[in-house]
DNA sequence: GCGACGGCCTAGAACGTTCTAGAGTCGTTG
DNA sequence: CAACGACTCTAGAACGTTCTAGGCCGTCGC
């Protein structure tokens, strides 16, 4: 068999079987209209030829497509992540996802415009990035759900994680080891950063820690951990919490090429528990996202809007949970310790 | 504007300009055969009513479809690397991606039955592991790239990196540092896993170190890394090339764990230059695959396949290239050295 | 002044499916 | 026995595009 040679078509297993186009299209989207006997026979024939529908056609014709377009960021663990679960809940409900990418020479902008030359009927995105407006415009053609991000807007659909109380888990976890000189690392203009230390400012006064309160400036790479690392050995707090995984590393590095000893002089925590926070070397005390319920209910989001003529807006807020690994300890016994900022 | 409404198309267009629907495919094609003026004003209108073309329509018409398909795996670093080089790659050919990923739920099978609905006109496979009996039969009805692994049939277009020069720039890297004794931790059952520690062996012998050869069964994942720790422990070399970067980093834990400090007793060369190998925490000298070439060539052998007739199988083995950091040092003074094993 | 030609444009078929309307057959029923 | 309904099947339109064939108009060459 040679790549080039026409696919079977409908026309061709109808043919073959004997029986009209419409016939065989009933039997092969098993709908009812065609008796059992002809039914095996048309299958016969279509298993022989290797007959495999066109999707293309198929969804051109019957106007309803069915398929799910997800915008995702590469490099990025916890979009793989919940691909898996987007692919597991699309399956459940019947839908097909369309995957489009997007990677450091091709913006969400491209990756959408794919998506809707391939007509889906909803935009499943993953952290965008877009402003609002656009978002808003968009909405305005298709079902649009928001993943990870809030969008204050009635026709976007949202699905993210309850951020602040992620960051009071973090922050109850290292107070019941004793903590009380807690800092955070924020994430700086990361859209989820503001909720992140908005949640550690509150965690701590809810503690009575108001006065042990310390946000360093920090950003989402490495590099910014290991900075705020360097800031804050000249008066180094007995825990941190962290806006992400990747930060935590590197401020984690930092700490320890300063000589401390973690959990042993200071605990951290990350938060995604991507997958490199579970190597053994980095083990890493982390919040981790619901991805599978987020995708479930980012997928049911879709579907509704879809079917449904008009629905209100929704934004659904996921708990997180605390991932409990080796960067958190007891609080160290407080020799020498300092009392609060400015004391 | 409420999702449901109907999207404009061609006819719309055409009726709101006042020329006929061809000529609006044309102008939308950028096809030659209308005037400068009017090609203006369709454009005009397209843009006002925010025509969007149906791909679906375009491509069952004209039977051509410029798509390819990529099958790559999720929360795989590696992957996602190469999926941002077939997107530049595709689009400076000119073509589209569908993406189809395999999960832990979902299989290669049932991610290339999606690709095929699709019409793709030719498809990509990121390290396939269907056997080669079932990627034969799928070359027979479209053109098949296998990335990343080898596979030998006349059908199947290969492009991979060549696996045991890899190990040979590793090994010439620690000799010229000074090791003799050097070890690999190979990849088990692993498909590149023989590749590699062949690259290993031939590259011990041509330094005439064979009597230092020494394999310790590993895996790859980061246990399997830490399992070869210990075993090496008892009788450390002064440097471990590795199956990959994972297993590496469990490796580089185990051996710190059991007192050896990197690079200063022992220096460790990983495999794949993984994201997380980038990180100042693990530092990791690494041998890299050349993605952006790999995926140009993917692509090209792919285009070529869906062009031409009949083309010759082609393997294309591109060379590896090491990436130095800080897991790699000096061989130690030989205090307490001991000869080749056995002696 | 006439046919050929080139530039611009259009009508209508085609792609492979689904859907609607209806045709034929058979058994049941009034 | 005619009418009917259930069941099985078919013809043909429709989806939104591209492609082929051709029409119209002005210009050019003779």
């Amino acid at each position: 068999m040679r790549a080039g040679e026409r696919r079977p078509t409908l026309a061709d297993v109808a043919a073959e079987a004997g029986v009209s186009v419409a016939l065989v299209s009933i039997v092969m989207r098993d709908a009812p209209g065609a008796s059992a006997t002809t039914r095996e026979r048309v299958l016969e024939v279509a298993r022989r030829l290797d007959y495999q529908p066109d999707s293309r056609a198929r969804l051109l014709r019957s106007g309803e497509s069915r398929l799910l377009g997800v915008v995702f960021a590469v490099r990025h663990p916890f979009h793989d992540d919940m691909l898996i679960g987007l692919y597991d809940a699309a399956d459940r409900l019947g839908y097909e996802l369309a995957l489009s990418a997007v990677t450091p020479r091709r913006d969400e902008r491209t990756a959408i415009a794919g998506l809707l030359q391939d007509r889906c009927a909803a935009l499943v995105l993953l952290g965008p990035q877009l402003p609002i407006a656009e978002l808003a415009a968009l909405a305005g053609r298709l079902p649009v759900v928001s993943m990870m991000r809030g969008v204050r807007h009635k026709a976007v659909d949202v699905v993210r994680t309850d951020d602040p109380r992620g960051l009071h888990l973090a922050v109850d976890h290292l107070v019941g080891l004793g903590h009380t000189r807690i800092a955070h690392v924020d994430g700086g203009r990361m859209v989820a950063s503001a909720d992140r230390r908005q949640g550690y400012r509150e965690a701590m006064r809810r503690h009575g820690l108001d006065a042990y309160t310390r946000v360093v400036l920090g950003g989402p790479g490495e590099e910014d951990g290991a900075r705020a690392a360097r800031e804050l050995l000249d008066d180094p707090p007995t825990a941190v919490t962290t806006f992400n995984d990747l930060s935590a590393t590197g401020l984690l590095d930092g700490l320890r090429r300063g000589g401390l000893d973690v959990p042993g002089d200071i605990s951290v925590v990350g938060y995604d528990d991507s997958s490199f926070s579970r190597l053994a070397h980095i083990d890493l005390t982390t919040v981790a996202q619901d991805i599978d319920t987020m995708a479930t209910l980012g997928v049911a989001r879709a579907v509704e809007r879809i079917a449904g003529a008009h629905v209100v807006h929704r934004e659904t807020v996921i708990p997180p949970r605390l991932v409990i690994r080796g960067t958190t300890g007891p609080a160290p016994l407080s020799v020498g310790a300092r009392g609060p900022i400015g004391e």
